[in-house]
RNA sequence: GCCAGUGUAGCUCAGAGGUAGAGCAACUGAUUCGUAAUCAGUAGGUCGAGGGUUCGACUCCCUCUGCUGGCUCCA
């Protein structure tokens, strides 16, 4: 279906078919249209802004007094069925410039008018549906009646021309398909969200938390939480010495001047404000990299020690606004799987290919197969010299290319001090999130002079890779816990095994059990209390612990237990030792199932 | 930071201008039990914090703080 048009220029027909992504866009483009149009009738006076179709659905933006309120939302969805009941032509209409203007001045739609003086040609083209017209280039549907299942979902601010400085509008968001069948999907996928989120199932595996006495964004671990971070950083750890990587561990604090020096000051406002101590200023680092320099700075380089990659888990604190905080996702405090290479540029491409084998290696290992990635190239704003840019932003993409990832180029969009490489991954609500980031930094290796003995023994300046894998411990956890539902593979599992003895007269027996499986490096836990079988395992359930072992008479006489996995239920009695050497094997493999 | 919503027991949630209630969890006792909740009893709240209005505020008003959905920004 599309939007039928008689203009003798526009010979084009446009045929949507319902599967296409188009024909979605068209649908819920014009659901937006609907929606102001509802809106307008119930609140004469209120002002459109813009509403266009959106990956899940739709927004309208409204300049009005009075703010929306939920209940406002019900009405407007009400009007919304009744106005798409009538079944309204959609037609398009072409005014001249002045009309247009006109017609939207008597309307009193002021925003729109700005529109239109901004981006209107000569003739300007409007969507028409009975007493509703809008500026806008379409397509739409034919009629209002071909919009039937959707649903308006929240409200909530946004600024005219996304500037924080200009008017406050109210944004209503909704969302509209063609089948019934696919916005119910859709709603149960919302629902499946929600019930997977890393703040909800955080704090009932007990894996963190935040105190409002400490302070928005500052996560506290629990030791749960801590040990899945443990578990992250050992395997970090092992991966980046095979890459050859050497290790740092360096202060969180330093002098303003340093971050003066840098250029932080005066390009970064994320920053805390400094402490003064004894006269001086202190700044609570809001990055890793100036340590990272000052390493390097601390002795003379040879282009024979090159390349140099040094990684640290750098814990930084950035003033975020309070409103941008979420979760594990977005917080104040947080620490970087960093590490700084600094090499030559002969060396360039090689290194940044093996970084993006690295990330891919982890990102793989902790069960993400998925990947959307961006080359970002020079914005119009930047330091480094030009041919810097050229070699540094040909080394990446080369070797983007090599791995055969697809990717897609951000012109434009790079850091001002450097190209860079970003790597989400998607989870298994097909959900995407930033993790990898590869940037070349041009400013600092200027700002701190780093310098080398070249070959010809005079000095040179290396190149400057700043680089995260997962991003973010804090962010990497709550996307394995969403990905996962909690439920972690057994090799990350804080509690990979729980003991439960049937009767008191178990215990000894179970004790034994837990004994050597925490021997064998196994994070095992037993559950003593006086409680019946079907209560203990419903708490180990909910745990989301992968390997139950329930022992009682059966089992102390045969020297055996009794496995349940979780989720997949009773799976009889095993033999320890074998059992055992199945487990260390699964960890040792990180292995993403479990195999038993 | 901005717009809107929200904060009642450890958790989920009722209630309401006259000093708070349920279920689960916790604790105590009994039960020694075979694959997702044994029974009974007890205890638990400065109703997010501070200020104001009122004879009286958990309830109304203001400020702050946390959280939620967005905007803007970002690992």
């Amino acid at each position: 279906m599309g939007q039928k048009t008689h203009l003798e220029k526009d010979k084009e027909i446009h045929l949507n078919y319902e599967g296409s992504a188009e024909a979605l866009d068209t649908l819920r483009h014009s659901s937006a249209h609907l929606m102001a149009h509802a809106v307008l009738d119930l609140f004469p006076g209120t002002q459109t802004g813009i509403g266009p179709a959106v990956e899940d659905g739709f927004f309208y933006d409204f300049l009005r007094d009075k703010p929306f309120v939920p209940e406002d939302l019900e009405a407007i969805e009400k009007k919304m069925r009744q106005i798409a009941q009538e079944d309204i032509p959609i037609q398009k209409v072409v005014f001249s410039k002045e009309e247009a203007l006109r017609l939207f001045q008597e309307k009193g739609q002021e925003l729109k008018v700005e529109l239109i003086e901004e981006k209107g040609n000569k003739e300007v083209t409007c969507y028409k549906q009975g007493s509703f017209v809008d500026f806008c280039l379409g397509p739409h549907v034919p009629s209002t009646g071909h919009i039937k299942h959707f649903k308006l979902l929240s409200v909530s601010g946004a600024y005219w021309k996304g500037d924080e400085k200009g008017k406050q509008l109210q944004r209503i968001y909704g969302t509209s398909f063609f089948k019934k069948k696919d916005l119910d999907a859709y709603l149960t996928l919302m629902e499946e969200a929600k019930k997977r989120d890393h703040r909800k199932l955080g704090a009932e595996l007990d894996l963190f938390s935040f105190n409002e006495n400490l302070g928005a964004g500052l996560v506290l671990w629990h030791p749960k939480g801590a040990t899945v971070r443990h578990v992250i950083e050992n395997y970090w750890w092992e991966e980046h010495i095979k890459d050859g990587y050497g290790f740092l561990y360096t202060p969180h604090l330093a002098k303003l001047d340093v971050w003066r020096k840098s250029g932080h000051t005066e390009f970064y406002d994320a920053m805390y404000p400094p402490i003064l101590s004894e006269g001086i200023e202190y700044e609570i680092r809001p990055m890793n990299c100036p340590f990272h320099v000052m390493v390097y700075n601390s002795r003379q380089r040879s282009y024979r020690d090159l390349p140099l990659r040094w990684a640290e888990m750098g814990t930084v604190y950035r003033y975020e606004r309070s409103g941008v905080l979420h979760g594990l996702m977005r917080v104040r405090g947080f620490t970087q799987d960093d590490a700084h290479i600094f090499c030559r540029a002969d060396q360039l491409e090689e290194e940044i290919k093996k970084v993006i084998f690295l990330a891919l290696r982890l990102l793989k290992t902790f069960g993400f197969k998925d990947y959307d990635v961006f080359l970002s190239t020079r914005p119009e704003k930047h330091v480094g010299k030009l041919e810097d840019w050229d070699k540094a932003t040909q080394a990446l993409e080369k070797a983007l290319k090599q791995t055969g990832l697809e990717f897609r180029e951000d012109e434009g969009e790079g850091v001002f001090y450097g190209p860079k490489i970003d790597i989400k991954v998607k989870d298994a609500l097909n959900r995407s999130w930033q993790c990898t980031t590869i940037q070349l930094d041009f400013n600092l290796a200027e700002r701190f002079q780093l310098r080398y003995v070249g070959e010809d023994g005079k000095f040179h300046s290396p190149f400057l890779i700043h680089r995260a894998l997962l991003g973010s411990l804090e962010r990497f956890f709550g996307i394995l816990i969403e990905h996962y539902k909690g439920n972690f593979p057994f090799w990350i599992a804080p509690v990979q095994v729980i003991i439960i003895p049937i009767a008191d007269r178990h215990n000894d027996y179970a004790s034994t059990l837990d004994k050597k499986f925490k021997e064998n490096g196994l994070r095992s836990q037993i559950d003593l209390r006086r409680e019946k079988v079907g209560y203990k395992i419903r708490d180990a359930e909910i745990q989301k612990i992968p390997v139950l072992l329930i022992v009682g008479d059966k089992e102390v006489t045969n020297g055996t237990a009794s496995l349940r996995i979780h989720t997949i239920g009773d799976r009889g009695e095993i033999i320890i030792d074998e059992f055992l050497d199945k487990l260390k094997e699964m960890s040792k493999n990180k292995s993403l199932t479990v195999n038993l």
